[in-house]
DNA sequence: CATGAATGAGGTTTCATTCAT
DNA sequence: TATGAATGAAACCTCATTCAT
């Protein structure tokens, strides 16, 4: 096994642990033991514990951002995309869920680390920037209404995020693929009744 | 000070520290300090420090649902009550995303633990009955289409949550009550271009 | 037991430790054994294990300062305080000894720490003063010659010193007090032949 | 680079990080590095780092011992030898301080080790045997009385001793070579104050 | 011989919890 | 009931040493 295996291997195993259990109830031990080596080779790759959090967050967001733009990219309409965005994200709801979990974690432990946060934020970022662009694309396309690209990926994500954690506390049943779907159509679509000429509230 | 005083300032205190630094950066003597009691007292009020962290999740949903009840209780439109709803989540933003974080960190800990999971996903299941409610009541009057409720009340939710993810890191800009309505009337305009026309926004 | 009491246990315990078998050497857990309380007590009372040597030092060094007073106040002419300065170390010889050992691994340690490096440098600057000061006495008395009386006090310090190094590693058998005595005289008489008309180098 | 240069590069290397930072805040890594070689290589010369430490000790005092022979062999008399002696140590101070200090390291380390504990003592015999013997020399040439030898070694190394201990810690002033003749003035002169018009000291 | 990645024993320190007062 | 000094388990991290290359 090569130095950059060893890596992989670590952050596999921090991931995991630390999405599924925690950072503070995750042992460097336990992490060192699923990845298959001592707990002192962990500290050769990273300098402690805290900043091996941080790498598995860069590392879940840089590859998760990768999947997402895969799984998007195919598709030609903004709201294919939409929906193929929501798709991946509730097939891949076991993972997303951690990741998710990861994130906030992260986010909370490092608010005041300005350079752990800062990285954070940067791939925050590129996460909505890749969302928002879809929506102005079906702006432009005249898919979607004029509208704020920002609140509307916001929505979107937003959306997602509340899936998962209902999902996850059992509040509300797993979705599929046609649930997925369900929702983003929902989100087109908005609340409000489709306007035959009927009359529209005020709102 | 009485018993009942007592645990209450117990609650408040380790409410403010458990959400602020987190539950394992929070020392038991720091809360007794702040509660103004001696270390030990904790101890007589609840069991432990997991227990103290249940108590204090149950009491902030608690509170927090009160809070939205009330908040969305004066207005007769159900559409007034979910910018109500967007409103107060926005105003009391930095409460907010500490509760989130709170029972973020209580669910982590006690995915294990039936009992106490359970408690937090009925409280879970309240907090989305009353979004539920106002979304059926929406439906009845004719205000928004005949659709899944569950649908519409984990996206609002879910929006407000990944507002205040992006908010936090800056990713997005702190919104207003202006900015709380726009979100939810794009969520109820939804984002597909029809009868743009016909509808009026004071936002 | 009291609090005080405590201290003084895991000073003492602290300070035969450490002299026996240096600072590293010497484990936290042996010291709160011999003092007969957890490790953890010994952290209610001393920052770090480093502090603790500081305070141990300290400690000592208040000590045998206060005994060598003790043991050189009695007497009236200078000749007879710095024999009695030299009796009263060779005769607590195994505890100088290790008395010293402290002190120079702590001077070795702390050098670069100004805080504490400081408060040796006070304390051990007591200690020649008070030799000086005897010296001094002597000149005014007409025992000794017009000298420099700080390169008297070292010239003291060192023979003192030395003859511990020396006595320690068997180089030199131990001394009894007439041994303590002779280097006095030694020092007192010089090393050049006594001039009874005789020649003298120039030396 | 041979063997035995490689040998030699370890010596200085682990010579000036020991005596500098002390034995346990030396990394071996440190050393290796210092040394131009990899960390496994030391182990090729050394069983371990104990054993290191007990070479470069061994290999001090030769060398050290090897210069105060130089130092003093140039002089006819014993006064000038003496003299010779103290101005080498206090031109060398910053080594010889670092050189006291190892010695100290490795005695309380080995000293329950008999076999390291030997040698170590064997060279301290050989230092003072060089300077009993310049004090023998002296007496057999009549430039001091009649004494013990050993007790006047003793005192001039202790004096060497102090000195240094209270020269680093800023007690007493650094000297220069007038302040060494000094030193050994006073100990030739004695603290008594007969003949006193009759010497005369070109300090 | 030389390397340096990997190992894992070991020590310091923290802090939730207890219990004598 | 209230206290807070004492406890000691637990976990991070270091670094001397080994060994496959």
């Amino acid at each position: 096994m090569e130095r950059v295996d060893k890596r992989q291997a670590i952050l596999e195993a921090a991931a995991k642990r630390f999405s599924t259990n925690g950072f503070h109830e995750t042992k460097v031990g336990e992490i060192a033991e699923d990845a298959g080596i001592a707990k002192g080779t962990v500290y050769l790759h990273f300098k402690d514990k805290e900043t091996l959090l941080s790498e598995v967050v860069h590392y879940q967001m840089v590859r998760y951002h990768r999947y997402i733009c895969e799984a998007i990219e195919p598709y030609e309409s903004a709201t294919d995309k939409l929906r193929a965005f929501a798709r991946f994200q509730i097939s891949a709801f076991p993972q997303m869920i951690k990741f998710y979990k990861l994130n906030f974690e992260h986010m909370m432990k490092f608010k005041e680390n300005s350079r752990l946060a800062e990285r954070q934020t940067e791939q925050h970022r590129q996460m909505m920037e890749t969302i928002i662009d879809v929506i102005r694309y079906g702006i432009e396309r005249g898919e979607f209404r004029e509208m704020d690209a920002t609140d509307a990926a916001l929505i979107l994500r937003g959306t997602m995020h509340a899936y998962m954690q209902s999902a996850i506390s059992g509040v509300v049943a797993e979705k599929d693929q046609a649930g997925a779907d369900a929702l983003v159509n929902l989100l087109i679509q908005g609340f409000a009744p489709s306007c035959k000429g009927e009359v529209r509230f005020d709102v």
